[in-house]
DNA sequence: TGGATGATCAACTAATCAGTTGATCAAGCG
DNA sequence: CGCTTGATCAACTGATTAGTTGATCATCCA
């Protein structure tokens, strides 16, 4: 296994964006389609620039996009990196997931061997 | 799709415990199997109760558990919570990727359109 | 009992983060 | 050109985080 697949710091600013519920709210939000900072502004209790930078750590940490519509900048999400997330968390998951079954058949294993 | 999903101070933990090269270190580490706060601090340069508040982040994120042995007290990965990570990015990640495939058949039919 | 070991608690510092206000930039429109 | 609108930049405050050192707790063992 590399270690930089523990180490790379796209995966912090990554994680990082997801662990805030304003910026998982974006995310859900653009999930629908594109938006522009107004639109994804107006549900929150939260002033245009605070919003504003949420979308600056969701855009820095790779997870959105933005194009130019005039004077609008739309927003959209990035499927392909949020799967490099969840592909990340699967590798771990899975290697942990296997041990377990092996240890619940080895506690099999001897459970029958007690038996007799 | 309930509010709740990205509101959930849970996933606010379990990404935040995830935003830190330590820590995925740490959950990389323990996928292979479960191990003690001395051998998990081993490879770090840093001190055995830095590495012991990383631990700590991860048990309170839900990520770990931890067991008794004796005076040991051995670190688990859980695949568990790992899966709910997985599960939220792809709802969000599948519906993105929905609506990519949408749009592109979309701009497939005007294109043979402009053909005739 | 008394010492060694695994691990945590407490207090502190330096750095980063979330949110605000006020100013600025850039594009559209009369 | 002047004015409005979408959006960002800059500076600042309060809260949180990462890491340290020193002390403490709990368990094992001679």
């Amino acid at each position: 296994m590399s270690t930089e697949s523990v180490a790379d710091a796209s995966l912090d600013r990554a994680f990082l964006a997801l662990a805030d519920p304003v910026r998982r709210a974006l995310i859900a939000r653009l999930s629908r389609g594109a938006a522009t900072v107004n639109e994804l502004a107006e549900p929150f209790a939260m002033t245009k620039q605070g919003v504003s930078k949420h979308i600056q750590v969701l855009e820095t940490a790779g997870l959105i996009t933005r194009s130019r519509n005039g004077q609008q900048r739309p927003c959209h999400l990035d499927p392909v990196a949020l799967e490099a997330l969840t592909a990340w968390i699967d590798t771990y998951r899975l290697e942990a997931e296997s041990r377990f079954r092996q240890l619940d058949a080895l506690l099999k294993i001897n459970e029958e061997g007690d038996k007799q």
